[in-house]
RNA sequence: GCGGAUGUGGUGAAAUUGGUAUACACGCCAGACUUAGGAUCUGGUGCCGCAAGGCGUGGAGGUUCAAGUCCUCUCAUCCGCACCA
């Protein structure tokens, strides 16, 4: 049969929708797969990336449906974002039809690779249906106290009057205009994750079996649990009289109480509170004050390239000893972990060092190894050791002087033991045009008043402006001007829109919606509870984090509003590899991307797929290989020519193994190791690249026999294996030959691994030197007398010290002399 | 700086998890068929060497009868980041 792909192609992924083949069951007795591809953002066409993504996703899909599951397998549209709005002042496109335009082209190229995704549980999460349910949520969520107002520092343009987003700040300047970009606070709505930090670090464990360990770890480190000291710092009477005794102390942290009496000095952040008074108050001269504005300007990658501080020449107390020690400002200390003040110990601490250093600063060592002299004259020693300088702690061990002392401060009411985390809660308002608005209404009288539910969704308006200068929504002459819901007075609509992260979060709950209550509801507990957890949820690397991490929350979050039972919305997670073209990421700017249109018209989506899935396993990095794709067309086209081998049937044929020629065996040996090889990779391994290796030795043993029921058998086999990664050619050839009643589970026939006789490796000292051909009933001391045979040579005037066989592998004989 | 990974033929990669290193594929070489070949089929292909043989999984050690796989040190490359006290 001659390989048509684009005929053949079209024909069934016609057939697919008009049949609608891939619609989820709503017979919930049946076992259920929900399989999931990180949904894309609709920037105009599809890449690599996604062609990799859902090629994985479908594979487990397909698999899923062919041995008997009811799967839901879905797709839509991570709509808002900032790139609709950049093409807006760019080009002048609306982002609503440049989205939705976006939309209806992607929706297509996805078609054409015979994705089998379900219909009718598409949607966009600009759709006004998506964004009602989810400022409902949000409304939920602050009456829980959830969400909260605060100051943040954002990136500010002082020339376009808007805020940036830290990729639209290049060098420090605005990437529109150039102009230097400064920090300016603003309110800013935020969730409060940070409630949830000890159950999302905690349940990391039941993700254990599903998810890779690096992305465990990665969240681990980014939740960042810690524990340590907090205690204040007095200022001595000179310095409260110079802070015209606004301040008697702040406090610190630290997770190194063993090392307090080697505290030289004291370092602030540049945003915190004393620091504000001092310049606020004109306290400090003007080259400081202007060295500390400067550091509060810098981006915080700036920030983390080069230590710099300030003294503000006052002076705290050290809480065990009373000796004067002096406060100074560092751009490393950050106002959002801990209180933004630390001790400083440059003898023990890496960071303390190179500032000490750099501002002559005192270095007190008080930490020793266990059996030698310490020696800080180069670099701090920041192992535990043993204390030493550290008065009724001297001699004591780090592990145990770090509790003893924090039992010291608590005895004293100085201190407490206090635990911390460097995850800091998310801040959700962007000043943007493209997302969910706010439902957030501020009334004079009132203050902040929620929307009422009945009038959601708050909508965004379509005649909108798009300057990139200040926000567009707050610009609009009439849209925020609204009653307050409370007291009917006039107020003002909240003009910030929702962080996309938002969407993301929730969007595989949505899915689970059937058609029949996606108009009245966001979800259902009958059908959540059915669907969930995602069984295989497939997606890039780079959300290893931040995505992954929110979306973890909201389910928690929705489990105790009560809309959901589950603690976890993903029970297996598989992080695919970048797509790299010689040897770097495809992009548009580097010019070394291929177009996956280009390349379905050229050879089919079908060798896209195989070709995608065979030349790395799914984790790692692919490296695009043209050539190499040919060669997956080739091999599609021999399958789709030597079908002609095998018979038309509607049962797989019976074969008495016994009386076939060694070819004819080994044949079937090889379609039944790569049946078993099935099964391990599309549940455990995922390695598709060996499976579909597996496969292709498979089909050139078959190619070495002329049985045409060994023939029809394998092909019986094969396209059912492969049906999940090459799904037309598949249904056409099974179609053909066997009326699709092979596309389904197959059992393995443990008859055609029976072997006559096998090859085992013979070693003399672990050096292969020989082979020998063996009955599988062989013993011991027969297979060790064929060895010797085949050693003869290697074994002349040598003393034989060890004989090591093992079973079915090979023999090794350990010679000396 | 911190955190996470990756190093195997000319190339993408296998290796049943300590047991014959390089399966499968690309590329290359030779041959067949052909008006033609960028189609198809057949054979070959880790490196050095005429050969016997030797050497080979980034590098150096170690454990073991046996190491790509385990341990120690080291080098290179990639990814992420919020200097996390």
């Amino acid at each position: 049969m001659t390989y048509n792909p684009s005929e053949i192609e079209k024909k069934w992924q016609g057939f697919w929708e008009a049949n609608r083949s891939f619609e989820p069951h709503e017979d919930y007795s049946k076992d259920k797969k929900y399989i999931l591809s990180m949904f894309p953002f609709p920037s105009g066409r599809l890449h690599m990336g996604h062609v990799r993504n859902y090629s994985i996703g479908d594979a487990f899909a397909r698999y899923h449906r062919q041995m008997g599951k009811n799967v839901l397998h879905p797709i839509g549209w991570d709509s808002f974002g900032m790139p609709a709005e950049n093409a807006a002042i760019k080009n002048g496109a609306h982002p609503k039809k440049w989205t939705y335009e976006n939309i209806d082209y992607m929706r297509s190229e996805l078609a054409s690779l015979g994705l089998s995704f379900s219909k009718e549980r598409e949607f966009a999460t600009s759709d006004e249906l998506y964004t009602k349910f989810e400022q409902g949520f949000i409304i939920d969520m602050y009456e829980k106290g959830l969400l909260y107002r605060k100051k943040a520092s954002l990136n500010w343009c002082p020339h376009d009057q808007t805020v940036l987003a830290n990729e639209q700040v290049v060098d420090g300047c605005c990437w529109r205009c150039d102009t230097e970009v400064v920090k300016k606070e603003m309110n800013q709505y935020y969730l409060k994750i940070s409630d949830y930090a000890d159950e999302l670090l905690q349940d990391l464990d039941k993700l254990k079996e599903g998810w890779p360990s690096q992305v465990l770890t990665m969240q681990e480190n980014w939740i960042g649990k810690s524990s340590g000291l907090e205690f204040d710092l007095h200022f001595d009477e000179d310095s409260k009289a110079k802070l015209n005794n606004s301040f008697e102390k702040f406090d610190v942290f630290t997770t190194r109480p063993d090392t307090i009496y080697g505290v030289s000095y004291t370092a602030l952040a540049p945003e915190h509170d004393i620091v504000t008074y001092m310049l606020d108050n004109n306290l400090l001269d003007e080259s400081s004050a202007l060295a500390i504005k400067k550091m509060k300007n810098a981006s915080s990658i700036d920030r983390q390239k080069e230590k710099s501080g300030v003294a503000l020449n006052i002076n705290v107390l050290h809480p065990l000893t009373g000796k004067s020690v002096p406060v100074w400002v560092a751009n490393f200390v950050l106002m959002d972990y801990g209180s933004g003040a630390v001790m400083a110990v440059p003898a023990h601490d890496d960071r303390d060092y190179d500032f000490a250093k750099m501002y002559d600063l005192e270095v007190n060592a008080v930490i020793k190894p266990k059996d030698a002299d310490v020696d800080v004259s180069e670099k701090a020693f920041t192992d535990a050791g043993v204390l030493f300088n550290s008065g009724q702690f001297d001699g004591q061990k780090s592990t145990k002087a770090q509790p003893a002392i924090i039992y010291h401060f608590e005895q004293e009411k100085i201190g407490k033991k206090v635990i911390n985390f460097k995850l800091k809660d998310w801040g959700i308002s962007r000043q943007r045009y493209w997302g969910a608005p706010i439902p957030f209404i501020h009334c004079e009288d009132c203050g902040i008043v929620m929307e009422e539910k009945q009038n959601l969704p708050i909508i965004l308006p379509e005649d909108v402006e798009f300057t990139g200068e200040g926000s567009p929504l707050y610009n609009h002459p009439t849209w925020k001007t609204c009653a307050c819901p409370k007291c009917g007075k006039d107020a003002e609509r909240e003009t910030d829109t929702m962080d996309t992260f938002v969407e993301s979060s929730w969007y595989f709950l949505r899915y689970t919606a059937s058609k029949a209550i996606q108009e009245d509801k966001a979800f259902d507990v009958k059908e959540l509870d059915y669907w969930m957890n995602v069984d295989h949820y497939v997606g890039g690397i780079e959300h290893a984090i931040l995505h992954l991490l929110y979306a973890r929350f909201f389910t928690k979050v929705f489990r105790d509003l009560g809309y959901i039972k589950h603690d976890e919305p993903f029970g297996h997670l598989l992080t695919q590899g970048m797509v790299l073209k010689d040897g770097s990421k495809m992009s548009k700017s580097k010019g070394n991307t291929v177009d996956p249109d280009a390349l379905i018209e050229k050879y089919g989506a079908d060798t896209a797929r195989l070709f995608i899935l065979f030349a790395a396993p799914p984790t790692q990095e692919l490296e695009w290989n043209d050539s190499a794709v040919e060669g997956s067309h080739k091999f599609l086209k021999r399958l789709s020519e030597r079908s002609s081998n095998a018979v038309k049937c509607e049962n797989i044929p019976r074969i008495d193994h016994s009386a076939l020629s060694k070819e004819e065996k080994f044949a079937r040996k090889k379609v039944y190791e790569a049946l078993q090889r099935a099964e391990d990779v599309y549940t455990n391994k995922f390695t598709f690249n060996t499976l579909i290796a597996g496969v292709m030795e498979a089909m050139n043993a078959l190619h070495e026999q002329k049985n045409s029921d060994v023939w029809t058998e394998g092909y019986w086999i094969i396209l059912s294996i492969l049906e999940p990664i090459v799904p037309h050619i598949c249904w056409e050839l099974s179609d053909t030959l066997f009326g699709r009643a092979n596309l389904g589970e197959q059992k393995v026939l443990d008859e055609v691994f029976v072997v006559d006789s096998m090859m085992l490796g013979v070693a003399i000292n672990g050096k292969n030197r020989a082979e020998i051909e063996v009955s599988p009933s062989a013993s011991k001391e027969e297979i060790l007398a064929l060895a010797k045979v085949a050693l003869e040579k290697w074994l002349e005037g040598k003393e034989i010290v060890k004989e090591i066989v093992v079973p079915k592998k090979l023999v090794n004989i350990v010679v000396k002399g």
